[in-house]
DNA sequence: ATCCGAACCTGACGGC
DNA sequence: TGCCGTCAGGTTCGGA
């Protein structure tokens, strides 16, 4: 499910039931997610919760003697359930909560990541990540010196995690086509205008996105999980052959590092 | 330094 | 039905 709204939802959602709650035990039914599961997890009983806040796509869970790095990865789910919920195929990892609730992450492909550390922003995952696009950070005089002689195409340039973050493979595609941009200019011959076009359409989308989300935080708590991700509108993201909102003109699929990049080649010729 | 492909996994779907 | 190939929202890693 999840591209930064998502996460940034999941956030939202779990941060009232969690800090200031305490976990009570803990349950690990697989190990190995895409690194082992921090060993740590097993010796959390009656830890307390302090805070939760997102960075990147990244949940970080603050605990008394230090923090959980959570990444959902490409299939990974965090509910908060009835403390007797029966247990399924893909539940990894249960948390039981003092307020008698559980928090259960479910990951079928098993990409996703616990890890354990005394301090995040020195963490090798995080240390390196650009700017959250949501922040004052993240303007068209950023963006556009970061993109300054790259010779990558914008699309997988855009995907990438050290200029800015979150922007996964659906929201490059929607971003681009709000910008008017083609997913096959190179980033470093953006004009300025062009990159602040991308910049705003960046801004809205993840906004909008967000917004959505929220809007299905009241189903959160139900049993199964797939809401609001695919209640979404997309005017490119898997619409190949057909029509362009604007224009008419069918939707083009192709490739770019090894992903399925989606686009108008007539409102996106150039930038 | 930069980039591309492979790798980590399971499940869903379409074609034969 | 069933088998096979392809694809899927992410990210790191190794080798060219």
């Amino acid at each position: 499910m999840p591209e930064l709204p998502e996460v940034e939802t999941v956030c939202r959602a779990l941060a009232p039931s969690l800090v200031g709650n305490q976990i009570r035990t803990v349950v690990i039914r697989h190990t190995q997610l895409r690194w082992p599961i921090a060993s740590k997890l097993s010796e959390l009983s009656n830890e307390p919760m302090v805070s939760l806040q997102r960075r990147a796509k990244y949940l970080l869970l603050q605990l008394s003697q230090g923090w959980l790095i959570i990444h959902l990865g490409m299939s990974g789910t965090l509910r908060l359930l009835p403390a007797k919920t029966a247990v399924n195929k893909h539940d990894h990892i249960d948390l039981q909560l003092a307020c008698g609730q559980l928090l259960r992450f479910t990951d079928p492909r098993r990409f996703g990541a616990w890890l354990w550390c005394e301090d995040p922003w020195q963490h090798r995952l995080l240390q390196h990540l650009g700017v959250e696009p949501l922040s004052p950070a993240f303007t068209g005089t950023y963006l556009a010196q970061a993109a300054q002689g790259q010779r990558m195409a914008i699309k997988p340039w855009l995907m990438k995690s050290n200029v800015v973050v979150g922007i996964g493979n659906i929201y490059a595609s929607e971003a681009l086509y709000q910008a008017k941009i083609s997913p096959l200019c190179l980033a470093g011959e953006l004009d300025q205008s062009a990159i602040n076009r991308l910049v705003d359409s960046i801004r809205l989308i993840l906004a909008q996105a967000i917004a959505q989300g929220g809007s299905t935080l009241r189903d959160f708590r139900q049993t199964n999980g797939k809401l609001g991700y695919f209640t979404q509108q997309h005017e490119v993201y898997n619409r190949k052959n057909q029509p362009c909102r604007y224009c008419t003109t069918p939707i083009v699929q192709l490739r770019q590092g090894q992903r399925s990049t989606f686009y108008c080649p007539s409102c996106q010729r150039g930038w």
